[in-house]
This record gives structure tokens, sequence and C-alpha cells, in this order.
DNA sequence: TACGTGCTTGTTTTT
DNA sequence: CAAGCACGTA
């Protein structure tokens, strides 16, 4: 115990040693919150005050669950495996499984990814003849996903007019398709559970007993139903240990709920919140600029970052000319960082909006900078990968209409759209799946879909008995899959992939503990004893024991695993170079050398955002925490002129930089550049590409007829300082189109309005 | 059924 | 600008 508690501070000390009752942690950036909570799950094992499956660790990313389980290891000599810690999703999915018949679901029940989800809508949409114009798949899915978030069913939604009425049977509708399909989208997994708990009461009351204490990670982006969910969990018994920042909390615009952070220090009688103030990442300018800047929020808790690794450098600030300059200097000064001995892998270049990262990588490609981008496709939602778990997912369960569609005619067998339409009647008719319904399909059709189902249950029948990956092995083979994209021209990477899936399968009953004996498709009698826990009603409760091959077969949880968890999407980490990424995707990270680029009203913060305080508020804590991923050297840079949508914009710079201190910043390039455009042409060495010449001189044309030019500084008594965007005619009629930032896009005639040059 | 063309539409994103 | 999609033609 000496050893686990040593090198804590006092603060975080006091978190990890707390007694048995529910706390808040406010969890700084970079104040140790996963040491914290990880240490606070071994003390309480190692001290015997629980046991270590009477502890339930939730976490939003398998990323966060895995890390807290290899640190765990680490700390105490048990066997982590067994132990419920994962993702919302994942601890969901897993009771769902063992008590699958309480929650109304097949054994084998399928999720939908987003992707899924929304191409489930469209045909839901198509086969009800609904107008999409009206009635956008988009707009349906999100009103689907908020009212699920919220524990809403259909029924309990408030339907306030004709469009929401519509919206309201079309989530009825869709909920009865997927019970129909044995299939399950994300906000649903945890809907069930809740329902499931909430109506079920020996079975709520074994888990709350079982649960005796609660941690969650990153509480800030809890949304209304999760919130729910770990109310139920808890009881009036448990304790739930929330670690969150709300400074950080960014996700707002996918239903994650601030207000729960102290709504749960209402509600669970927090007598003791504890703020982790001490950062061991940033030095002091870094720190001061970030403690500076969230201070402009008005909702907070209160938290003041402090560090003791002093002041450090100056925290540097560019203003380029352009979205090509500002990816060049960059660049050069990422050259330069890297030639002083800054490991390439430790240095981040970070931005609000994926469209700037074109730019950027464009000048590190020229400069043979080696740089890796985050957040591209990931392995499980490639197209071809996407056919193979099809194919598997009809051998599991053959009702997902989606994998059927998918998959039914591809490689192609004959099987065109006339077909698909017979057979989508059929099934509409008796009120069953595609797949129930072949056999009521006469004729052709008939007899080349009866084909493809010979296909699927020959493979399913031949693979009863192999291991996972050797099934897997077989389903490719059936398929053709191979064959087929052996004979496109482009396919060869495809093969790749469809081959890795055998390794990924490997993989996976290795890491899962599926043994090579484990029957493929166990069915329950086939399942090793479970707890059964006998009640007053003389139900029998399966306990859903940690390891999955006792909820599931190897099948049916590889296949979860590949909704739940899409793989990597941050090809090779840790390789030797830069890293290029959104701010979102950089929480929880940190470097040594970081660049925020793109600091320019309308951008960062987002023109989007800018309509309601509350979501400035939001802008301005993802700029907060894209700040705190640096821990020595930041950047920020903007550019006076940039390219979106194909058309050139004129930014301000962000108003961010009016909420930092002064004092902390080092402006590389003269605050206010004047006039970069009037300079003479040989001023313009520094941004090679012809293009911005050329505006240039196009704006230079304007400025002689009016006495103002595009892209000029100006002061509004009202709207405050803004730029010429575009100036419509001439002499006393001209017209210029001004971006006031906040104040957005005004109109003013220039003999009028009182504009200031600045 | 495969491919081409023209049109729309652009934040952030885990599960 | 450029990617993704719906639609039309060979």
């Amino acid at each position: 115990m000496q050893n686990l508690l040593h090198n804590l501070n006092p603060e975080q000390l006091a978190a990890v040693t707390l007694p048995a009752q529910s706390a808040l942690i406010l969890a700084g950036a970079g104040s140790g919150k996963t040491r914290v909570l990880t240490t606070r799950i071994a003390w309480l094992i190692q001290t015997g005050q629980v046991s270590p499956n009477g502890v339930l660790a939730v976490t939003f990313t398998n990323k966060s669950a895995k890390e807290m389980l290899t640190r765990l290891s680490a700390m105490l000599p048990i066997n982590t495996r067994g132990m419920w810690i994962g993702t919302f999703h994942g601890l969901c999915n897993r009771l769902l499984r063992a008590h699958h018949r309480d929650a109304g679901l097949p054994q084998t029940f399928q999720i939908l990814d987003s992707g899924d989800q929304l191409a489930f809508i469209k045909r839901l949409l198509k086969a009800n003849t609904i107008d999409d114009e009206k009635y956008p798949a988009k707009t349906l899915m999100y009103f689907i996903n908020s009212a699920k978030e919220q524990g809403l069913r259909a029924a309990q939604v408030d339907a306030y007019d004709d469009f929401n009425r519509k919206m309201v049977a079309l989530y009825d509708l869709y909920d009865l398709q997927c019970q129909r399909e044995g299939v399950v989208d994300f906000a649903e997994l945890l809907l069930r559970t809740y329902e499931l708990l909430s109506r079920n009461q020996p079975l709520r009351e074994h888990y709350q007993a079982r649960f005796k204490h609660i941690l969650v990670d990153e509480f800030q982006d809890t949304n209304d139903l999760q919130y729910k969910w770990l109310k139920l969990m808890a009881g009036t018994q448990g304790a739930v240990f929330a670690v969150g920042d709300d400074d950080q909390s960014i996700y707002a615009f996918r239903g994650a709920n601030v207000g729960n952070m102290s709504a749960f220090e209402k509600e669970f009688r927090v007598e003791n919140l504890i703020k982790l103030e001490q950062n061991y990442r940033s030095h002091g300018h870094i720190l001061d600029t970030a403690n500076a800047l969230i201070e402009h929020n008005s909702k907070r808790l209160g938290k003041n970052l402090r560090t003791d690794a002093g002041h450090g450098e100056l925290v540097r600030v560019f203003e380029a000319s352009s979205d090509i300059q500002e990816a060049q200097w960059i660049t050069e000064e990422a050259k330069n960082l890297i030639r002083d001995g800054f490991e390439r892998s430790q240095i981040a270049i970070l931005y609000r909006s994926n469209a700037q990262s074109r730019v950027i990588e464009h000048a590190l490609f020229s400069a043979n900078v080696p740089y890796r981008v985050y957040g591209g496709q990931r392995y499980f939602d490639r197209a071809e990968v996407k056919h193979a778990i099809a194919y598997l997912q009809l051998m599991d369960n053959p009702h997902n209409d989606s994998a059927f569609l998918r998959v039914v005619n591809f490689p192609t067998r004959g099987i065109g759209a006339r077909s698909i339409e017979q057979l989508q009647d059929a099934a509409k008719q008796y009120n069953i799946s595609l797949y129930a319904a072949v056999p009521y399909v006469a004729g052709k059709a008939g007899s080349s879909l009866g084909n493809f189902v010979k296909l699927i249950e020959g493979a399913r029948f031949e693979t009863q008995n192999l291991p996972l990956p050797e099934m897997v092995q077989v389903v490719l083979d059936l398929s053709t899959l191979i064959t087929h994209y052996q004979s496109e021209k482009e396919g060869a990477d495809r093969i790749e992939n469809l081959e890795q899936l055998v390794n990924a399968a490997t993989l996976f009953v290795s890491e899962e503990g599926f043994g090579h004996d484990a029957p493929a498709l166990a069915g329950p009698a086939s399942r090793p004893a479970n707890t059964l826990i006998a009640n007053d009603q003389g139900i029998e409760i399966i306990d859903a024991d940690a390891a999955l091959p006792t909820v599931m077969s190897p099948l049916s949880a590889f296949l979860s695993h590949a909704s739940l968890e899409a793989g990597d999407n941050q090809a090779q980490v840790g390789q030797d170079a830069l890293q290029l990424m959104t701010v979102h995707a950089a929480k929880g990270l940190e470097f040594d050398a970081v660049f925020i680029g793109g600091l320019e009203e309308g951008l960062f913060p987002h023109e989007n955002s800018s309509q309601e305080e509350s979501g400035v508020e939001e802008e301005r804590r993802l700029m907060y925490v894209a700040i705190t991923r640096a821990r020595q050297r930041l950047y920020m840079t903007f550019s006076q002129t940039r390219m979106l949508h194909g058309q050139t914009r004129y930014n301000m710079r962000s108003r961010f930089f009016d909420e930092m201190p002064e004092e902390s910043l080092k402006w590389l390039s003269p605050k206010i550049q004047a006039t970069w455009f009037a300079r003479p042409k040989s001023a313009w060495d520094e941004a090679p590409e012809s293009g911005a010449n050329a505006i240039a001189q196009q704006i230079s044309k304007h400025q002689t007829s009016t006495g103002w030019r595009i892209g000029e500084n100006v002061a509004h008594a009202k709207f405050g300082e803004g730029v010429i965007v575009n100036i419509e005619g001439s002499g006393s009629n001209a017209r210029a189109h001004i971006n006031f930032g906040k104040f957005g896009m005004k109109l003013l005639d220039l003999s009028i309005a009182k504009l200031e040059k600045c």
C-alpha cells in the first residue's frame, strides 16, 4: 500500500483514500486524473473494502478502458480480465447478452454503428415511401438518437407540431423494425439496459448489491441517459466516484450535459468535492494563457491550474497572410523544432476542422516532413471489411436485413433491383425478414435468392465446430469476396484488409479469452455454468459475469467488437512523424510542442457555434483543451485570408486573443499588420503561391475607386472591428460587405457608415 | 451492371 | 475546392 500511495500529492491522496461515499473529483487538464482513478480502484481492493468484481468502472472510449486495465494490472497482482471495466456501451452489451430474454432481445442481437443506422433509416423511409426531402434521414437519425439519449421512447416524446408528430411516428416505426431484425443502435444499448433494470427489480437489486463502488471517467461528457443509468446502478447504497473537468466538456453538441456535474453533487449528496489543480504537464505561460481564457466562461464550477514547472517560454503567436503561408510557416517552424532536438511524434498540429488539414499536409509533404493524420477511416469501416462482416452477421442472425442487402448481390450473383423489390414486398406482406421471405419469391429470382440462402446456411453448417479465425477464413472463401477483388484493378489493398480480418479474429480470441476449444456457436446449454441467483419470484438470474465467453458465442462477441470498437484510426501510433489532428481528437493527449492553427473568427470559434453564448463557451473550452495539450512550447496562428468551400474568406483574428494575457504572448508578426497587400510586390517573396498574388492585385483595384479595399481592417462605432470582405458599386454608391466577427456580416453604405481605418 | 456526369454540400465525433 | 451521391446512359 505504501507503494500504491506514494508519490501522490495531498489532493490526489485525499481523493484516492476517500471513504465509501459518492464523491466528485474536479480534475484539471494534466492533473493526474487517470492515475487517481486507477489508484483508487487498486486501493479499494488492496485494503479489502471491495473485491475486484464489486467494482464497476465506466469510461467513454475503449482506449481509456484499456489504459485503466493496463495500469491496474501493473499495480495489483490480480487478473483484471474478469473485472467490470469498460465503456458504457461495452458494459451494456455484456448485460444485454446475459439477460437477453428479459430484455426482449434475441441472443444474437447485433449492433448498428452510425453508418449502419443511417442506411437503416434510409431504407425505412424508402420502404414507407416517405419524402426524404421533407424528412431527411439524417434529421430523423438525430431525432431518434437524442430522444433515446434523454431516455425517451416514441410514446414519451412530446410532439407539438405536425413535423414532430411525423418524426415520432417514424421513431416508433424504426424501433419496431429494429426489433424485427434483431438489431440495436448505440443509444439503444443504453436505453434497453436502463429499461431492463428499471422494470426488473430482482435484477436491479442484484447488480446494485454487487457494485458497491462505481467509478466514472470523463464525467462531464455523460448525457442524460448515462446519468440516469448511473443513478439506477448505484441505487441508494452504491458509492459513485465521478472524475471530470467541466472546463473540458466539448461534446455538448452530441448530447453531453455538463449540468450532470452539479446535478450529481446535489442528488448524490456529495460531501467530498476535491479539486485537482496541480498540473504536471505544462509550463507557466501556457497554463496562465489557458487559465485566463477559460475565466471568460460564465458557467464554471471554478478551478485554476497551477504548476511548479516555472514560467517557461512565452506562447508564440503568428499572423499569416494566407492559409498557405500559415501552413508553410508552421512547416518551417516544425523543422526548426526537429533540428533543435524535438521528437517528431512530440509535435502536434491541431485545428478546429478537418478541412484545414489539407493545406498543412500539402506544405509538409512538399517539405518532406513526415506526418500522420489522425481520424481517417477505421478498419472495421472499410467497405470490404463491412462486406465480410455482413456474411458473418447473416450466419449469426439471418434476420438482419441490413447485412442481407449489403451482400445479397455482392459479389454479383444476378440478384438485381427487381428481385429485391419482389422480396421486399413478400417480407412486408408477411411481416418477416428478407431472409425469411426468400421462399415466398417464385421464379428465377426465387432460385437465385434461394442459392444465396443456401450459401449462408452452408457456411453456417461448415463452420459450426470451427474456432473463430478458421470460421472467418471459410467465410472469406465461400463468399468469393477475395476472388472478386482479385479481378479488380485496385483490389490488392482490399484483399490485404480482408486477410487481416483473420488476424483480427485470432487476436480477439486470445485477448478476450475464448479458448480454442470453445464451440463456435455456443448455445445456452453448452456454456459454462454461470452464477445462478434464486430470488423471491423464483426467477433464475444468470449473472452477466464479466468474461465474455460466459455470455456470448465467439462469433457474436467478435461482431459486437467490430461494431463497438471500429479499430484504430490512428495508423501507426508512435511513429516518428508529426501528429495532425482536430482539437477534439487531441483531448487526453499531450505533446512537447503544439501548433494551433486557424485562430480566426468564424473558424475558431466556429461560426455555427457563435449564435448562442453556450456555443461560444463550448468553443472556448475547446480552445482551453487545445492550449493545455502543450508541455513546453505552444504556437497559435491565424491568417488574413483563407480558402474555404472554393472561395477566399477574410476573417478577423479570433476573439480568444483578446482573452489571453498579453504578458504570456509573444507576437512573432506585427499585431496589426496594417497593409500587407499594399506593400510592393517584392514583399511577396514569402508567399510563393501565385494565387495569393492574383488576389492581392484584384484587391488593390478597388482601392483607388472607393478609398477602401477588400481585406482592410475597419472599426465601426456599434459593431467594433471588422474586415471588408467585398465591395460593390463605386464612388458614392459603393457598399461594402464587412465581417464584424461576432456581429456577423453587414452590408454598409461606404458613404454613410462612419468607418475608421484601423 | 458498370461507369460517367452533374449536383449538392460542407464543425467537432465515441460508441 | 473536392467528396460523396443520385441519376442517367452504354
